[in-house]
DNA sequence: CTGCTATAGTTACGGCTGTAACCATCAATT
DNA sequence: AATTGATGGTTACAGCCGTAACTATAGCAG
């Protein structure tokens, strides 16, 4: 009768459903207090932590595909939270970087991420995240032909 | 100078992003070998294990929104892989099962869930699933005011 | 210099998604 | 039985997404 694969026991299943749960609580932040898509916090994100890097560099640092990278740029420009300026030797790439105003909305990002990492942790009972960041690694690496 | 937000140690931003390579992995086997995208795939796991269901149902067990299992529904009844019953005393619901090719699909696809959750847990080096499927139980209860 | 190939980034297009509105039905109240 | 409100399920619509095609530029071979 009742076959033994229960969907709620699949690894892949409750890794999303778990992954989007934790995304939500997130995206509360960055939506509603700055209207920001999750494509857009991750470009924000990324170009405070590299400070200075191109749109090939992004997507690779986020793990985005090159045309939301290319999206979200556009809107992170059209709000001035970010400054492309194209390169003089080779003229094909852009460099991007944040404007004050971009790194201050990140600032005030910060402050938030910080504070629900920290209530993950807790809620897992975890002192540190780096077991946690292990095992993903592991998952991550997968499909590790990608290079 | 550099701040110490990283976005690759920010929980949320790494558990989608195993969440989708993980996912990805399997979906190769159901969109590949049975033309059947991620919703359909997870109708036909719940109904399978429901055996017999509504549309309602399936949406709460499968973590999908209404929509979402209302066109993987009319797809499945599509391949003639599932057949719908209107309920006799309450004609508001339809009562949902696979049919024999439905199951035989689903049965054929089992085999290979089982081999990939095998190939995850031996990634993690675990011998069962129930840590890693406890530690997110705890995340997805996040926002358990859902009820 | 010419032509070929490769690369950074953008965009047209079709497909998928959630929100909100909708339809049909039911249950409770009057 | 008529009204109201709730429920199961579908659908119109607008937005997001990836694929593939494109533009522009660069670099190399002849």
């Amino acid at each position: 009768m009742g076959q033994s694969f229960k969907l709620e026991k699949f690894i892949p299943y409750r890794l999303m459903v778990a992954a989007e749960t934790v995304s939500m609580g997130f995206s509360v932040t960055y939506k509603e207090q700055f209207g920001m898509s999750r494509p857009e916090w991750r470009v924000l994100a990324s170009l405070a932590q590299l400070q200075h890097a191109t749109a090939k560099d992004i997507a690779a640092h986020s793990s985005m595909h090159k045309t939301k990278v290319s999206r979200a740029v556009f809107e992170l420009e059209k709000r001035k939270w970010l400054l492309r300026k194209l390169d003089e030797t080779d003229r094909r790439m852009e460099h991007l970087s944040l404007t004050k105003a971009g790194v201050a909305v990140h600032a005030k990002l910060v402050v938030h991420a910080t504070a629900y990492q920290a209530k993950l942790l807790a809620l897992l009972g975890l002192k540190t995240s780096d077991q946690l960041l292990t095992m993903l690694n592991k998952l991550e690496g997968l499909h590790a032909d990608h290079w």
